[in-house]
RNA sequence: GCUCGAAUGGUGGAAUGGUAGACACGAGGGACUUAAAAUCCCUUGGCUUCGCGGCCGUGCGGGUUCGAGUCCCGCUUCGAGCACCA
């Protein structure tokens, strides 16, 4: 019988459903292994050829790991809440679970071909109350911790109460919004609203104002994740900031933690910087400056660069700092006001395109603590409100932004290191002699930049004009969205102060609504669902969880899929702790891993999981761009010229749809029938063919240039779809997918087969197996074994390739040959090896018992080397040794050979230099 | 601007500091065939030579080394992330 990938497929798909071959438990007696992708969110259009690159890739590594007798956890589910069920909810009218079900149903399908070993009774989805239940727990677990400074770790929020109740502020140790300060008596006056309020300032997940991303197309706020350059990631509308209250989440408390832990994660470096500049950790001091006349205000400012206190000329506030109001004298406020009215009416975009420097001078002076002298304080937007204090002090010998400023306002520049020149520009290089900076008080002259940092440092905590402080560039998660299509927040208000629901009670359902929009009063789309009340009758909040909620934990619920009493029992958890791979795009650098990291932290220290962080190992996946296919129209008619002749004419290129290109050849009938305006389409062929030029650009359906995975499966089969995307490239590297050498891996396929079957006759015998054909055999054994360990899956591919072209010339039909081929290929094809397990060899059991064969001493690799010997540098003659010789034999037999002897001609050696299994350099005196 | 990564034939890409270009596509030639498809075989980095062979070659310029695609220093270009972050 001919390969025929439609039958084998099938009915190996059909045999691993119907008998839960992939089924997984938890708790055997095997060490465990967990392989988890980054779940898709079912979009409307469905896979494409890009999307299963990691899939596939998680896959092999599972079938690997299982086969080297691990239990193997290897699940899927789906993100299911999101904007675009939403926005296609808004237009069409339909539920967008109805849709969002139905994209499900559709993935699922697209998935099941490919042929994954994914345990499907484990899948969850995020939008199911059985799953959603656990986000809205953990948000609730949240909103009763505070981050305990001291312990470093979230505690509850009523030990923080018990202290207030006690001692007010004063000795507490909690990551705040503000610092606050009041006494227990001050506490136990306050009325529940300014108690709620006050406790706001050190919840884990707190209602708070905040100025936020607002993006009026989409009619929601968004994170600093989802805003790139002011326009928005979906969609790409403008947002502008927003001071509107909002459910936060207090990320920020755990930013040195998230940091630490990077380390010990093997995640490639350069994930781990986009996520420690995300952080953005800086070390400085806050130093409060005296406003020259005031005693009831002083400036508070955020440096790392302590040691340029004597070069500052003047001080900036960003134009929402609570300090303009106060520190504005009443002949400059006209002038002040009038400014800030004109920045609050720019974007942050615009802000950011003009870069006009731009401000306003307060009419106020600060007073240097180091030399006394008086400085102008300045509003400016090139300062930002919302890291450090808002204020700076500018030192604008050694800051390109202060330098700018200085010069536009014509202010004073105070060279601070020896030897530079700030007439043209700024100095800001961190090193060299200090200058200019003595006083009564300090003395840095001649310190190295560095050393005189860390003595104004102690100098200011001394004399307690401010203190060494580290800050963030992290910012908390808001956490609200004004729409429909995400998890409701278990929160009712009672004479608008917010309450948690009792866990008991959850999940919270989401209700119905009679359209997905803003109500006429601009709330939120819940505020269109009827008794939208608890059962006492108290109205609940009307906003939604953000897409990163359901996807923070979802990793712990694979774990225990069906459990009632909480998100993952413990004998789960204990079992199989964390991932230990974890496969996706680098797209959730800063959004979903740095979430997840926060939730997975903030569970841990509630005891609820075992380990502090959620992914061990991390491997990103390149995307799969598309590669656009072109035909030329001359100007003006409807003739189309081949690739290799369009310079010759006018020509416009046009996209054409690649499903009518093969190997960059079109097809003119198919081209034809394509549109009407082509139907009478003329060309200008090179030799009969019409060559396409072709462009790498995204995938996406207005290119033309989606290839769905469903055609490849239908043409070549799952096999060879997966093998050709692990062979198309490094795995991490982006790549344009090109379906021209696909028909190589193919081919690979069909030779694999034909080796054991010629027609309907098998060809597998018992005879025992060459040497040869053991080296054949074993060399691929190595070479796969080290390569899937280093995910470099397309040279492994290349490996097959050889073995099978070397087996075929051997005419080696070997059974016992064939058996180890064949529990090496299954990880990557799967089905073509379980059907050679069953039929050509002859088991009943499926390729999944079999045992991945572990490197034997006995197997033959290499078994002679040959070694170029060289003097001085130049190859004279080759010897050949075994391979296992040691060195210093190598070395021995190399200088013993007689043609040695010619070209050491009595000279003495120096050093003998013996690379294994290559080159003896032999160095004469 | 800062940080990280990359650069190798016509193409995708291989190479623990040791014969650069594995494997595949494409191209060219050949076999089988009435023909096509399929399959199989040969050639395929450049220059040079009838041929044997020789010379050059991994973005550019230096360096370390007996030996560099690989390591170090300095550039160029491309990609990614962050970006008035004080």
């Amino acid at each position: 019988m001919e390969y025929n990938h439609k039958n084998i497929e099938q009915r190996w798909q059909n045999y691993w459903r119907e008998n839960k071959v992939y089924k997984t438990c938890n708790g055997v007696n095997k060490p465990k292994y967990y392989v988890l992708d980054m779940f898709p969110y079912p979009s409307g259009a469905g896979l494409h050829v890009g999307h299963p690159l990691g899939y596939i890739a998680s896959d092999i590594y599972s079938r690997y790991k299982r086969l080297c007798g691990f239990n193997v956890l290897h699940p899927m589910g789906y993100d299911a809440y999101g904007l675009p069920a939403e926005q296609y909810a808004i237009q069409t009218g339909q539920h967008p679970e109805k849709t969002t079900m139905e994209n499900v149903a559709r993935y699922r399908n697209q998935l099941d071909k490919i042929g994954f070993s994914y345990d499907w009774d484990r899948e969850i989805k995020t939008c199911d109350p059985e799953y959603y239940k656990w986000t809205q727990w953990a948000f609730v677990k949240m909103f009763g911790s505070y981050y305990d400074t001291e312990a470093d770790k979230a505690m509850p929020i009523d030990n923080l109460v018990k202290h207030f109740e006690t001692n007010g502020s004063a000795g507490i140790h909690a990551a705040q919004g503000k610092d606050l300060v009041f006494t227990a008596d001050q506490w136990l006056a306050m009325t529940d609203k300014e108690k709620s309020d006050t406790l706001m300032n050190y919840r884990l997940a707190y209602l708070g104002n905040t100025m936020v991303n607002w993006c009026a197309e989409l009619g929601t706020v968004l994170a600093n994740d989802e805003v790139s350059e002011g326009v928005s990631v979906r969609g790409g509308y403008p947002v502008v900031q927003k001071l509107m209250c909002q459910w936060c989440l207090r990320v920020s408390a755990y930013a040195q933690r998230l940091l630490d832990g990077l380390d010990r994660l093997d995640w490639t470096e350069s994930l781990k910087e986009t996520q420690r500049n995300w952080i953005g950790r800086s070390e400085g001091a806050e130093i409060r400056f005296k406003i020259d006349g005031r005693d009831d205000v002083e400036l508070e400012i955020f440096t790392t660069r302590a040691d340029t206190v004597f070069g500052v000329t003047f001080m900036v506030l960003a134009p929402e700092s609570a300090y303009v109001d106060q520190i504005t004298t009443p002949e400059r406020r006209e002038a002040v006001e009038a400014y800030l009215e004109a920045v609050k009416h720019k974007t942050e975009r615009e802000r950011m395109i003009e870069k006009k420097v731009t401000g306003e001078f307060t009419g106020s002076y600060a007073v240097n603590p180091l030399t006394g002298k008086k400085i102008p304080v300045w509003v400016s937007d090139y300062v930002l409100a919302g890291y450090g204090t808002g204020a700076i002090m500018a030192v604008p010998a050694h800051d390109s932004r202060d330098y700018a400023f200085a010069r536009r306002f014509d202010l004073p520049v105070v060279p601070l290191i020896e030897g530079c020149d700030v007439s043209e520009e700024c100095f800001d290089a961190k090193s060299g002699r200090m200058i200019n900076s003595c006083s009564e008080l300090l003395d840095l002259n001649g310190m190295e930049v560095k050393d005189a940092i860390a003595a104004t440092k102690r100098f200011i905590e001394e004399k307690g004009l401010g203190k060494v402080k580290v800050n963030y560039r992290l910012r908390d998660a808001i956490f609200s969205r004004q729409r429909y299509w995400g998890e409701p927040f278990p929160v009712y208000y009672v004479d608008g102060i917010p309450h948690v629901m009792d866990v008991d009670k959850l999940p919270l359902h989401l209700p119905e609504v009679d359209k997905y929009l803003p109500t006429e009063t601009g709330e939120p789309p819940l505020g269109r669902a009827k008794n939208w009340v608890t059962e006492d009758g108290y109205p609940i909040e009307l906003c939604t969880m953000p897409g990163f909620a359901g996807s923070s934990a979802y990793y712990l619920r694979y774990m225990d899929p069906h459990n009632n009493e909480a998100l993952v029992g413990r004998d789960a958890n204990d079992y199989w702790r964390n991932v230990d791979l974890y496969i996706g795009g680098t797209e959730h650098a800063t959004g979903h891993l740095m979430y997840s990291r926060f939730w997975n932290k903030f569970l841990y220290d509630l005891g609820e999981v075992c380990e502090d962080e959620p992914y061990r190992k991390l491997i990103n996946q390149g995307m799969i761009q598309g590669r656009t296919s072109f035909v030329y129209r001359i100007q003006g008619t409807n003739t189309f010229v081949s690739h290799g002749l369009k310079d010759k004419y006018d020509v416009t290129p046009i996209r054409v749809d690649i499903n009518l290109v093969s190997n960059d050849t079109l097809d003119m009938d198919g081209f034809r029938r394509w549109r009407p305006d082509f139907a009478d389409a003329e060309f200008v062929t090179e030799d009969g063919v019409y060559r396409t030029g072709y462009a790498v650009e995204k995938m996406s359906k207005s290119m033309f240039n989606v290839v769905n995975p469903d055609d490849i499966v239908e043409r070549y089969g799952a096999d060879t779809l997966r093998l050709y995307e692990m062979f198309l490239g490094p795995l991490e590297q982006s790549k344009p997918w090109d379906t021209n050498g696909i028909d190589g891996v193919n081919r690979f396929i069909k030779k694999l087969w034909n080796l054991y079957y010629k027609g309907d006759i098998c060809l597998v015998d018992d005879s025992e197996p060459t040497p040869e054909s053991l080296k054949t055999l074993h060399t691929l054994i190595k070479k796969v074994t080290q390569d899937i360990e280093n995910f470099s899956y397309n040279t492994s591919v290349a490996a097959f390739m050889i073995c099978v072209n070397e087996l075929t010339q051997q005419k080696c039909h070997s059974r016992k040959v064939l058996e180890q081929l064949v529990v090496v290929l299954a990880p990557f094809a799967p089905h073509v090896a379980e059907e050679l397990w069953h039929s050509a060899i002859g088991h009943d059991t499926t390729v999944n018992d079999a045992q991945w064969p572990k490197w034997n001493e006995n197997y033959l690799v290499e078994s002679t080397v040959n070694y170029a010997v060289s003097f001085n540098g130049k190859v004279r003659f080759t010897i050949s040794v075994a391979a296992d010789m040691p060195k210093d034999d190598v070395e021995k037999k190399a200088l013993g050979d007689p043609a040695a002897q010619k070209w050491m001609d009595g000279k003495a050696i120096k050093k003998v230099i013996v690379v294994p299994g290559k080159i003896v350099n032999v160095v004469l005196g």
